[in-house]
DNA sequence: AGGTTGACTCACC
DNA sequence: TGGTGAGCCAACC
């Protein structure tokens, strides 16, 4: 696994519970906007062992993932509400990290 | 080497 | 809301 990988599955592992992020979000977070794809990618090839709570992630539209019907179960265990139209209730659920204060570190594990 | 493909996003309709 | 088209970039034929 490379670092840049590495990097995002960092962050995804400090998404909170009951909180999702977009793969746009993550790509900001790892200072390389526009990488959402690449994101979605190294989380599509996440390793089992590194258990992260990649169900936390969704598209920018609140959109679960393809092909996964996994997803939608999970995030409902912890209690996520989603839309009449299949749609994570982002207004709701969406990660703030982007409004923390920039003091914090959001690279780091909580 | 070059075309295709995605767990994507944005701007427009 | 929802569709489309363009931009994106590493992996994979």
């Amino acid at each position: 696994m490379n670092e840049y990988d590495e990097q995002i599955y960092r962050i995804v592992a400090a998404i909170p519970r009951g909180k999702v992020a977009t793969y746009g979000q993550i790509a900001f977070l790892t200072g390389c906007p526009g990488r959402s794809r690449m994101v979605g990618r190294a989380l599509s090839h996440a390793p089992a062992a590194r258990k992260l709570p990649c169900h936390r992630v969704v598209n920018h539209a609140g959109r679960t993932a393809p092909g996964w019907d996994e997803q939608r179960p999970r995030l409902e265990r912890e209690r996520i509400r989603f839309n009449p139209n299949g749609m994570v209730d982002l207004d709701r659920h969406l990660w703030d990290v982007a409004f923390l204060p920039q003091t914090s570190n959001p690279e780091e594990p909580l």
